[in-house]
DNA sequence: ATACTAAGTTACTTATAGGTAAGTACTTAC
DNA sequence: GTAAGTACTTACCTATAAGTAACTTAGTAT
């Protein structure tokens, strides 16, 4: 998503939101807090590089928090923030819309099959 | 947005709304049928190309409906279908999240200000 | 005959997002 | 001293999205 002006908080909203990988990460984080090697497992075609700056710029706009533990083998959690919990009922509300939906859009062809 | 696969129905409403000016060109025809200068209008920055992109992609997800007069000069209106009101309570929720959290994005450095 | 209007279209270019493949770091277990 | 484990980096490349500028169309008004 490029970071341009908004003139509507629907496009603020977009924003943080937007992106090839954000709202599956974030979904994935709604019900737990996840480590990177388990966000990794659940989202498979996700590369390291895209996994990690994704989580970056979710983190760095205040949606998710960064839990390192001072250990060896490393481990980091990553949790939603009190902020990022606020966007559940819209990630909800996307999860209900595209299940309603899914099967006329790919009738359609709008939405790649399998 | 990018045509892939999904695993998770999330990505699916993502991909119909996702792109820099759809959520705009639905917020506008939230409330109303549009012509195609109103929308012009409203959203100076878009390029006709991408006006006109935007609304075909939408259309053919089955969101809008396009409504020719066979008059000239032409007189072309958009207006949501009945599949597209259906997304009315996400681009309110994303409405009420943005405007919530933009001052706050804005002065952790996220949005660019004005 | 010319200019005006609204709603586009086209060929081309630039910017941004995303992907690939390989490498790094640090400690414990063997 | 070598390998394993986890969470990354980095440099480079490709694909997709978006932007630019000029052109088109067909009636109607002058």
């Amino acid at each position: 998503m490029p970071r341009v002006q908004h003139r509507c908080p629907v496009e603020v909203t977009l924003q943080v939101i937007g992106g090839k990988w954000k709202v599956l990460i974030l979904w994935y984080l709604m019900d737990q807090k996840r480590r990177y090697s388990e966000l990794k497992k659940l989202i498979p075609s996700i590369t390291p590089k895209m996994l990690t700056q994704q989580l970056r710029e979710l983190e760095s706009d205040g949606l998710i928090e960064r839990i390192v533990y001072p250990v060896i083998p490393p481990k980091v959690e990553y949790a939603l923030t009190p902020c990022g919990e606020t966007l559940k009922p819209i990630l909800l509300l996307m999860n209900q819309w595209g299940s309603d939906h899914l099967e006329h859009l790919m009738n359609m062809g709008c939405i790649p099959k399998e």
